[in-house]
DNA sequence: GGATCCGTTGTAGCT
DNA sequence: AAGCTACAACGGATC
């Protein structure tokens, strides 16, 4: 009789997850819980690290995999709110038959790498017949840790250096595709769940175990989850994750061949303030509903097909960018720092203002096409890419001079596709300090007009009055810079600027050129 | 080893 | 209207 317990961690998902897959093919293996462990140290005893559309998107997630377990496997999840050293503290101490086998994800966080090597040890000091297994997260394209160790590494930091190091980790086939390892099916069977652990046995001053669907009603009756709303195009969870990678990408050959970044500010699919006009999978990949392999997977197909579009600004580009930072990430010291890390320019950032920072978090800058994105993030955790360059331009080298952490903290609460790796990484892009950045002089207009290469486009126009419903009767002509309408303009957009919407918080101009001169004086510094 | 090129996505103003 | 140029001018890689 020997039990295995599925570790949840960073792959909420059937397909694709190695330790899932692992343990269900393991022979001396006759019952298998599969476990989800909510760390408060981690969320923040009421989630305050977790915005609420995060939240929502979480809870989705564990819930659609509870019942795809139930489904497929007769299965259950069992959810947890503790540190996970008490969990398996309590799990080895009351299950007398014996944990045989603990199987999980690895994780490439400073704070996911501590918990490892905690539980490892763990293991190897109260139960040493224990296996444990973090197995090699298929959330990246590489094996990080292999990788960085391999003789053949350097930190790559552009897209070229980028390839170049793909390519000799996974070799090319003959049509010049990269040759990745195929993704995992999902298990066909699974084992029953352990006789004698259940929502009930494991209660100690600790933790307890929960359904998800108790953990629902326990944070919805707190006021922690927000009900979804209509201006959220994402719903958490493997089964979403599918049909949006099928919608978006298995059968959209020529979209995913065609694929650009976008360049414009159109900010979503065109008259649809909701939808965006890129996949929509990050939230789904950073959640783990989706694994990284798989996706390229899909995107190769479509590319076998058809001429198409090439790194860096291809999917297959998009996704290697992502594994570019998750590599730095894990082989730069001190990643989300400025002090110590050796991809950021110290830059004299000054003091931290709490008011601009508010005003920035709360969408009342004055600057419609910034305050809409804000919003927009606030209330669904979305935000698309180019406004996330324009936001956080805005607040560190463009306008407001605020230290990039300040922005990453808000960024990194709110987003549904928040992830450490990656976040930090952009942050330090769009500041300008990092080595791979854009040159610090370029700025992001954070009012792009008709005459410089953002056109002002219906769709945008539409997007801002959406957002900042304030302005909804403005004339386009003036929806980047209300308060340089005429007062009788104002007047009749029934919005005067300065009452019923912020004037500016900076001048845009003259900030701009400050903002150039003290990053240039901080880096000879 | 100095010059040159390049970096996923800049902006403004002109023709 | 798309394309050119000036702006201001980093730093690492490459030749």
């Amino acid at each position: 009789m020997s039990t295995a317990v599925v570790w949840f961690r960073k792959c909420l998902r059937l397909h694709d997850n190695p330790a899932l897959s692992h343990a269900c093919s393991d022979p001396s293996i006759d019952s298998l819980l599969p476990v989800f462990i909510l760390d408060p140290s981690a969320t923040g005893p009421s989630f305050e690290n977790l915005g609420s559309a995060r939240l929502r998107f979480l809870i989705e997630s564990l819930a659609d995999l509870d019942h795809r377990l139930k489904s497929k496997y007769g299965g259950k999840l069992l959810i947890a709110q503790a540190r996970p050293l008490a969990v398996f503290e309590n799990l080895v101490r009351g299950h007398r038959p014996g944990i045989g086998l603990v199987s999980s994800d690895y994780c490439s966080e400073p704070s996911g790498r501590s918990e490892t090597a905690v539980i490892q040890k763990f293991f190897g000091k109260h139960s040493p017949k224990t296996d444990v297994r973090f197995h090699p997260s298929t959330n990246t394209l590489f094996d990080l840790e292999k990788t960085i160790a391999s003789p053949v590494y350097k930190n790559p930091k552009s897209m070229r250096q980028m390839e170049s190091l793909a390519s000799s980790i996974f070799g090319l086939d003959g049509s010049g595709f990269l040759q990745l390892p195929e993704p995992l099916a999902e298990p066909r069977g699974m084992p029953p769940h352990p006789e004698g652990i259940g929502i009930d046995s494991h209660r100690s001053s600790s933790f307890s175990f929960h359904t998800v669907r108790a953990l629902k009603q326990e944070l919805s009756s707190k006021g922690f989850l927000t009900p979804t709303i209509c201006t959220v195009p994402f719903v958490g969870g493997e089964t979403e994750a599918l049909a949006r990678m099928k919608k978006k990408v298995s059968s959209q050959p020529a979209f995913v061949n065609a694929f650009r970044k976008p360049r414009t500010s159109s900010t979503n699919s065109p008259n649809d303030p909701i939808e965006p006009s890129t996949t929509g999978l990050s939230p789904y990949l950073s959640t783990g509903c989706l694994s990284a392999r798989r996706i390229w997977k899909e995107v190769d197909h479509c590319n076998r097909q058809s001429n198409h579009t090439k790194p860096p600004e291809s999917l297959h580009g998009q996704l290697l960018f992502r594994e570019m930072f998750y590599l730095l990430s894990r082989s730069v010291v001190n990643w989300d720092q400025e002090d110590g890390n050796p991809m950021c320019k110290p830059i004299d950032w000054g003091d931290r203002d709490e008011e601009k920072l508010l005003a920035w978090e709360e969408g009342r800058t004055g600057f419609p096409y910034i305050d809409a994105m804000m919003r927009q993030l606030e209330t669904t955790g979305w935000m698309h890419h180019l406004g996330r360059h324009a936001v956080s331009c805005f607040l560190t080298r463009g306008q407001l001079w605020q230290h990039w952490k300040h922005g990453r903290d808000v960024f990194g609460r709110k987003l549904l596709d928040s992830d450490w790796a990656l976040n930090n990484a952009n942050w330090l892009w769009l500041a300008g300090v990092a080595p791979f950045s854009m040159p610090y002089f370029r700025l992001y207009n954070p009012c792009p007009d008709g005459k410089s290469s953002l056109n002002v486009e219906t769709s945008t126009a539409n997007f801002i009055k959406f957002w900042v419903p304030e302005l909804k009767n403005f004339p386009p002509r003036f929806i980047y810079e209300p308060h340089l309408a005429p007062v009788y303009v104002q007047k009749k957009a029934q919005c005067l600027i300065g009452s019923d919407y912020p004037n500016p918080i900076v001048d845009r101009k003259k900030s701009a050129k400050e903002n150039i001169t003290k990053f240039k004086l901080s880096l000879a510094a």
